[in-house]
DNA sequence: CCGCTCATGTAACTGGTTACATGATTTA
DNA sequence: TAAATCATGTAACCAGTTACATGAGCGG
């Protein structure tokens, strides 16, 4: 019983365990390769590994049920793993969970400069055209109306602000560089 | 000549050391020491590495330079070097670039149901807090007249968009819990 | 002279990625 | 019956992290 801090990816894992009941690694492998949020790729490589651990660990347990003629390893957090969760949770904030989170884009406009005058229009009309669709998957995302609790909801809400604000700031760079951008397909 | 991809970090080193000049490698980590992103850790293990990656593929290359009685190694940008940044920013632009960025924060607020009421609200008050302290640092940064130039700037101005978007987002999430948010301290 | 910043590294670790591999079941 | 999805893994790789280590120069 080592007590030690669970990673990002990890208390993920032991949460969707907790909230979407009993899973699948597969299903919580599709949740990540399906999420709008791109953060970890939902490999198998990285998911199995991952669920041994926390068994090994005794943060989870599995079951095999068996749907149909199939049969499969469904995972729950025990009660040490749920204690751990909230370890996890619990104050205090970290600086680099209060502070501004990375943005690749906004590391692209650091740089801009590096292109020509013409690129850095085009490269701009394509990053916006590119989040236009994205913004989207997320809008879907939000109004679809999902069973997961009004926390799910919260943060589809926390992604599509974030994705509005990164439209304002591409506007702004677009209006820097007289950048006239398309207006989204309607 | 492999012309593999930059990673993230190796773009960032690259075009620190094309926009602000030769640079030490110390000067180059005590960029990411000091960024109010705090994305690297900017560890001599990650940064000096890295350095003579680049160097041994010709993408940078390195001067002796005598600050009064002190040497050091300045670093900057071959052509190759140049190149292959543009080759980095060059469109098109991935989905991971364009999507979602991800933020600890929306993380635990999918998963906030794990704690009781009393400790949802705690966290909410707790991160708008944090929030604000990093808010300012944002702020300080954009107001600062930097010599770093336009897009510096603007770059800068992204971060303080994402940051607000973000205390937004927490005001709802406290509204949804009833949670009065103290002001931040004028 | 003490402590801080400048400056440069190394070593062990770890965790996430890609790619490979297999096989059953379902659906078009 | 062919393709897609469900389901579970493994192996090699790689890059970034922490921690350790050293030493010079400068300011109080």
């Amino acid at each position: 019983m080592t007590k030690r801090m669970l990673s990002e990816i990890e208390a993920c894992v032991l949460a969707l365990a907790w909230a979407d009941g009993p899973l699948t690694a597969y299903a919580i492998r599709k949740v990540f390769l399906k999420s709008p949020t791109p953060q970890w790729s939902g490999s198998a490589g990285t998911v199995y590994p991952l669920i041994e651990r926390l068994l090994s660990e005794g943060l989870i347990r599995s079951k095999a049920i068996a749907t149909g003629k199939r049969e499969a390893q469904q995972v729950s957090p025990t009660a040490a793993g749920i204690r751990a969760l909230k370890r996890w949770m619990a104050i205090p904030i970290s600086d680099w969970v209060a502070g501004v989170p990375p943005d690749p884009l906004r590391t692209r406009i650091r740089f801009l400069a590096v292109l020509p005058k013409g690129e850095q229009r085009a490269f701009v009309s394509n990053a916006w055209l590119q989040m236009q669709i994205q913004l989207l998957a997320v809008e879907k995302d939000c109004e679809t109306p999902n069973a997961a609790g009004p926390f799910y909801d919260l943060m589809a809400r926390g992604a599509l602000l974030s994705m509005r604000s990164r439209c304002v700031f591409l506007k702004e760079v677009a209006h820097a560089l007289g950048v006239a951008l398309e207006l989204p397909p309607t």
